[in-house]
DNA sequence: AGCAAGTATGAATCGGAGA
DNA sequence: GTCTCCGATTCATACTTGC
C-alpha cells in the first residue's frame, strides 16, 4: 500500500492515485480528481450522533459506555451538517462515470436527510438496502426500540443512468429467501477483525464490516472497476477491493486512521472469487 | 361504525368524533379538530411517484402551478410533494399531546424527504423501524434488489419529549432475538383481509395488514388512549385500535373506502390483548 | 491441551426529581 | 437552561482466566 501525501499537488492522474491512499481532506481532495473517473463510490460519513453529554454505564459491571466523542463527528447544527453532506456528495457526483453508482450508509441519525439531500441534487434512487445486526447493543432503559439496524441508499447519479452494474445471481444469495431482498443480516465488526490501537482499543469507532463491502462491491461492480471511498477510515473498502481484483482509491484525513491502513494492507485479505 | 359528513362543521369536540371516521380532505378536518387531543398518530401518506399525478394533487391546496407538467419530473414534483407533507406534518403535530408518539410509513421512494422534513421540523426520532416482508413482490428485471422493506418512523412531538408510552415487554415480542430490536417480519395484507370491490379486485392499493397495525398499537399506546389516522384508507388503524380498547379518530376523503370501513365494522376484530 | 466460567463491549440521539 | 444525586437497567459475541 502507497501512501500519496501532497498537499501542494495541482492534479491528480488518475493512475497515480490508483489503489493509493491520500492523505488529506475529501473535500480538496476530491477536486483534484479527474471528472468521471470511478465506477463505484462508497460512502461512509459521519452520521451526527447528538449523543446525550450524560454518560451511559453499566451498572452491573461499572463500565461506561464509549459512545462516538470524536471530532468528526460533531456539528453545529443540522443546517451545518447538510452542508457538509452537499459539498461531498457534489465533487463525489463530479468524478463517477455516467454509469457509476454510489453506496452511502447511516442510521436514522442522518440517513432522512442525506436520502433528501440526494434526491434533491438529482441522484437517483435505486434501492434503500437494510443491514440488520445480529448483535447490535441493547437499549437497556427500554425506553426505545434497539436500533439494530443501518440503512445504506443505494443511487446513481442521474435518473436517465441504466446500465449500471448488478450482479443478480449474487445479491440473491445475500439476501433473504430466494429474491435478492434488500435486507442483509450480519453482525458488526469486533474481534480480530477490529483494529486497535496501541493500549488496545478500538482505532476507529465505527469501523465496517469486511463482510458488509465484500456485499457491496461483489453485487455492484465488475473486476478491474474503480472503487472510490472519499472518507475511508481504517480502509476496509480498500482492503476488500483488492482482494476481489478490483482498484480503489481511498481518502483520509486522520493519519492515525492511514495509519491503520498500512498496518492492515501487510496481510492482504483472502477471498475467494464467485466462479461466475 | 358512525360516518361523519358535515363539511360545513366550525369546529369538532372531541367526544363527537372519538371513534368515527370522517370525511373529508386531511388538511381541512384537522384544523376542526382541538389542539393535543391525540395520544397516537398513525400517519400513511401517499407514496410518491406511485400514484398518478392527479391523485396527488387532491390533496394540495393551492400550491398547483398550472402549465409545469414538463418539469413534473424534476424539482417542482418534490416541492409539492414536501409542501403536502409539510402542511400534514404541521397539522398533526397540533393535535397531538405533549408525550403522543407519532408514526410515519412509507418506502424509500418518500421516506427519506419525510424523515429530514420532520427533523426539521422538530420531531424527534425515536426509531426508524422496518418492517421485513416475507412475500415481497419480486423484481423481475433483475436490474435492483427486491424491495422486501418499508420503512416506519417514530418520533415525538420535541426532543424534550419523555415520558412517552412504550411497551418495552411487547416489543421485544415483536422483535427479532431477546432484544426488542427495530425490525418486524410479517407478510402483506392478502387473502381473506384484503377488502375487494364489487368485480373482485383489490379496494385500496396499499392496505395495511392488521398485525402490523397491532404492534404499533400495543408497542406504543395504552387502553383508552385516542389514535389518529388522517390517511385511514380502508380502516385498518380504527380496525385494530377498537379491538384492543383502544379508541381511534379517523380521517378519509375516498368515500370507496369509507364504504369498505363501514362494511369492514360490521364484524368486529377479535384480538386477544395482553394479559400485561 | 481442552473446556468452563468470567469479563469486556458495541454509531446510543436510552431517566427522573429536585436544587 | 444547568447540575447532582438516586435508582433501575442489557444481549450477543469474543476474549481472558482458571481449572
Amino acid at each position: 500500500m502507497v501512501l500519496i501525501d501532497r498537499p501542494e499537488a495541482a492534479n491528480y492522474s488518475l493512475p497515480e492515485i490508483t489503489n493509493r491512499v491520500i492523505l488529506g481532506n475529501a473535500l480538496e481532495v476530491l477536486k483534484k480528481i479527474p471528472a468521471e473517473a470511478v465506477d463505484t463510490v462508497f460512502l461512509d460519513p459521519p452520521y451526527f450522533l447528538q449523543l446525550p453529554k450524560k454518560e451511559l454505564r453499566r451498572w452491573t459491571v461499572n463500565t461506561v459506555v464509549e459512545g462516538v466523542d470524536d471530532d468528526w463527528d460533531k456539528f453545529g447544527s443540522f443546517e451545518e451538517y447538510d452542508e457538509f453532506i452537499c459539498r461531498i456528495l457534489t465533487e463525489v457526483k463530479r468524478v463517477m462515470k455516467p454509469q457509476a453508482t454510489i453506496w452511502v450508509i447511516a442510521t436514522y441519525h442522518s440517513i432522512f436527510r442525506i436520502g433528501k439531500i440526494m434526491q434533491d441534487m438529482g441522484y437517483w434512487i435505486l434501492n434503500d438496502v437494510i443491514w440488520a445486526k445480529t448483535n447490535p447493543m441493547p437499549n437497556w432503559l427500554g425506553v426505545r426500540f434497539t436500533n439494530a439496524t443501518e440503512t445504506l441508499i443505494w443511487a446513481v447519479k442521474d435518473r436517465r443512468a441504466k446500465k449500471y452494474t448488478f450482479n443478480k445471481e449474487l445479491a440473491r444469495e445475500f439476501g433473504i429467501g430466494k429474491v435478492a431482498a434488500n435486507i442483509w443480516v450480519l453482525p458488526i465488526c469486533n474481534g480480530s477483525e477490529r483494529l486497535k490501537d496501541g493500549n488496545g482499543k478500538k482505532l476507529h469507532s465505527t469501523q465496517k464490516p469486511i463482510e458488509l463491502l465484500r456485499r457491496i462491491i461483489l453485487t455492484s461492480t465488475r473486476e478491474g472497476d474503480v472503487v472510490l471511498d472519499p472518507m475511508a477510515g481504517v480502509g476496509t473498502t480498500g482492503y476488500v477491493a483488492q482482494a476481489l481484483n478490483r482498484n480503489f482509491i481511498m481518502i483520509e484525513i486522520n493519519p492515525k486512521y492511514i495509519e491503520g491502513i498500512m498496518r492492515r494492507f501487510q496481510q492482504p485479505l483472502q477471498l475467494t472469487l464467485p466462479s461466475a
